[in-house]
DNA sequence: TTGAAAGCGCTAACAA
DNA sequence: TTGTTAGCGCTTTCAA
């Protein structure tokens, strides 16, 4: 069998509760004991056992995090926050991919209650409802990421879809812009509406007629990009601008503007939504706003193990704003980009 | 405090064995009894506690990743390979970034061994030996993924780097290309080394003489791939096509092509690895190779979980052969490549 | 500053 | 088919 603290504290010469001490730094042991069961733990090579403190402490140290994927570079640089914030903290992460699929999440949520996880982070969808109210029942402390379930007494932290789609549609009006199209998500989803709510409320409040016309919802994928913005390109007005409401949608969007042979800021002009690694990458967009997918994940799980820590809190609605990236190299198409962003 | 098993045996009035049994499945319990169990848990709302079981049935069903980073889709595919795997068998995962940085992942190793992981499955860095002989020492079971540490004795479950750099530049030649550069990620790598051998290989095989001016090498980033390929089309003598060995140096090459105003399979022609997502994606090369990402993790966690099981085997390396996209849309360029890609 | 005793919630081993 | 007993390895509680 595996070394235990026992076999140390023979080996030191000391009692089991003073090895322990020393391991866990909860009251203070006299500097030579201290040396003596170091020694020990060395020579033995001995490997505390999580399993046993968590059973008596009633703490694992350990959260777990549900998203919907872990292969999206967006929700992938939430996990990596979340890692990052947990890891500084000494917490350890479970990462469950739910695939938005509630009964996957239900499954989960068991299988982590099991571990006796001390808190949870989660992306919920539309039908959590039900299992967030079990949590809160059971007194589990968690956090939603990215989405909310309206109803449910627990902290959000978010980015500003509202917002960002703001700034995203006035810098086509503020480019002199008026035929302005709208592609995005399903109006069944948070950032969907959200998004289509800021675009409207843009063209209204500069007095630009909103036209039916030029509003294309999809799911958001490439391949839905594509089409959308074919469909606009093939109708009998063009618009002369557009804003994408998702990294996907624009990854689709943009074969189908190179497919059509149109020059970027030249034939036609682009805001975008786009993704964390659009920092890294090329952007082609007049102007692009990156979510704060890293942030939302460290602040996410800094405000569960305050939590978790006893700190006392009132629930909130974290919004946070998105990166605009703009462009400044005079809308030269074919040009890099490399050098030609600068940070609103 | 919670609920545990010895109130649900208490309200189902029987034995808090029973009720472990009936959980477990360990062994035969009658109907009725089983019954009057499950009744209990349900009215009860009672979850089973993993810390206790797991101290003393010494199993914690628990399984921990260890990758580069989780923010890219290389990496991510491999969790995601694991993560379904290991899920469908009843395993949870612990992913943790150690941004191949040693210390780090040793730190992570000693917390997982701390929570009693019953395997381990890891990209190791260059300098992990010592780490892995740790594991080894202490019998944990693991398994070694796309990466391997020489003269560790256990399992790898890697792509065939060799092969697909082989076959790739195999396509360039076939399409009665000669002047060939090769873009590809420094010599100290696995990769870098095996595809470059590759490369090498097959022009000697076909009397192509190899140009020290066409072999350009540097670290897996897109900022390299750009800067690599500018270098080779400011040169006296620009190659005819290009064999890009890595993803991240692709994008960075398509950049520095378009910039130069070159349309892709008319001006210069390019082989490259890709990414995963790149089925999905509009992949603009004539030739494309894909590593087999999810099998890495799926097959690797296989390998790692009959272990665990008890099942006798020998250590393996197992290499698996890439998936190798051809453009069968006659090079036309600017054109969609959606329909246009067929697989080898 | 150190220790003894008890017990966290469960399952292995043995018994009936 | 069901139960009793012991104990996994640690920390809490109480005591010195």
């Amino acid at each position: 069998m595996a070394v235990t603290m026992k076999d140390v504290a023979k080996r030191a010469g000391v009692a089991v509760i003073t090895v322990s001490r020393v391991i866990t730094g909860t009251s203070y042991v006299h500097g030579a004991t201290r040396e003596k069961v170091h020694a020990a733990i060395e020579e033995l090579q001995y490997v505390p056992n999580r399993m046993a403190s968590s059973l008596r402490s009633h703490q694992t140290n350990t959260l777990a995090l549900l998203l919907p994927t872990i292969t999206q570079s967006f929700w992938t640089t939430i996990a990596r926050g979340v890692e990052d914030e947990a890891e500084s903290r000494g917490y350890s992460v479970f990462f469950c991919n739910t695939d938005d699929d509630p009964a996957k999440e239900a499954r989960y949520i068991e299988v982590l209650l099991r571990y006796q996880v001390d808190g949870l982070a989660l992306v919920p969808t539309a039908e959590s409802g039900p299992q967030l109210q079990r949590l809160l029942q059971r007194q589990m402390t968690f956090v939603q990421l990215h989405r909310k379930v309206t109803g449910i007494e627990a902290d959000v932290v978010r980015a500003d879809s509202y917002g960002g789609a703001t700034v995203l549609t006035r810098q086509l009006l503020d480019a002199g812009l008026r035929q302005i199209a709208y592609v995005g998500g399903p109006l069944t989803t948070f950032t969907g509406s959200e998004r289509l709510a800021g675009y409207k409320a843009t063209l209204m409040a500069a007095d630009v007629a909103i036209d039916p016309a030029f509003i294309k919802i999809g799911l958001y994928s490439q391949q839905t990009g594509y089409r959308l913005v074919r469909e606009l390109l093939q109708a009998d007005r063009r618009p002369e601008a557009l804003f994408i409401a998702n990294a996907q949608l624009a990854i689709g969007a943009l074969h189908a503007l190179m497919e059509a042979g149109l020059r970027l800021s030249h034939d036609i002009t682009v805001a975008s939504y786009y993704d964390e690694q659009a920092r890294e990458d090329y952007s082609p967009f007049l102007t692009t706003a990156i979510q704060p997918t890293y942030e939302i994940g460290r602040l996410g799980i800094r405000r569960l193990l305050d939590r978790i820590a006893g700190k006392q809190m009132t629930v909130e609605d974290h919004i946070l704003p998105n990166r605009i990236m703009i462009r400044t190299d005079g809308h030269v198409p074919g040009q890099s980009a490399f050098q030609h962003t600068t940070a609103l």
